[in-house]
DNA sequence: TGCCCGATTAACT
DNA sequence: GTTAATCGGGCAA
């Protein structure tokens, strides 16, 4: 029987969340798959959104964990992000990448592709796959049309760098599953 | 109000 | 490898 992730999951520091969502099964009114790659973000950290302090866009990082942060990105793409750690510490887990699992034709018809492995791979493509938009800011990840489901045995993790910032790039705050070919990018090493 | 730029992607050369 | 698409957030003025 598959374990639904509770809210209690994302209690905790983002950095121990990242890497336990590899392998965790994320559904999205029935669409998604398997968890392949993820970053952290944490207000701290000067690549995060909630760096600068609460805003309208990130106030959702700021409340309680177990909450999808939704933001549009280069004026183009959703992303979707999972809120952690215990509330006011605003940080977020960017889901970057699945492998499909579920609802496959309904992912090509959105994206407009067929080849399977360009579905999910890349924050904006799984925004895409997924259906993801603004409607969805700040739902709750334990109620539908969320469902996540805990990984079934352990994984092989790849950690690295992350992609597409400029600030504080040298940290290993990507986390993917070692050997997957639905990766955005392979991992170094 | 105006300006710069970004947790990206696809389509180029 | 390079670049257009596209627009809201954040900050200076």
């Amino acid at each position: 029987m598959p374990i639904r992730l509770r809210r209690s999951f994302f209690s905790r520091s983002v950095h121990a969340v990242a890497p336990d969502l590899i392998g965790a099964t994320l559904l999205f009114n029935g669409v998604g798959g398997i968890i392949v790659e993820v970053e952290a973000y944490h207000h701290t950290d000067p690549a995060a959104h909630s760096f600068g302090g609460r805003t309208e866009r990130n106030a959702v990082m700021f409340g309680p964990p177990g909450y999808a942060y939704v933001y549009r990105s280069y004026g183009i793409h959703w992303c979707l992000n999972f809120v952690c750690e215990p509330e006011g510490s605003a940080s977020a887990v960017l889901i970057r990448a699945l492998e499909p699992t579920r609802g496959v034709a309904a992912m090509r018809r959105r994206r407009g592709v067929e080849n399977e492995r360009l579905l999910c791979s890349g924050p904006g493509r799984v925004g895409e796959a997924l259906g993801i938009t603004a409607a969805h800011y700040g739902l709750a990840l334990d109620r539908p049309p969320f469902e996540l489901i805990a990984r079934p045995h352990e994984v092989e993790l790849a950690v690295g760098p992350r992609i597409g910032i400029s600030k504080a790039t040298d940290h290993p705050w990507r986390y993917g599953l070692k050997g997957s070919r639905f990766l955005s990018k392979p991992f170094r090493g």
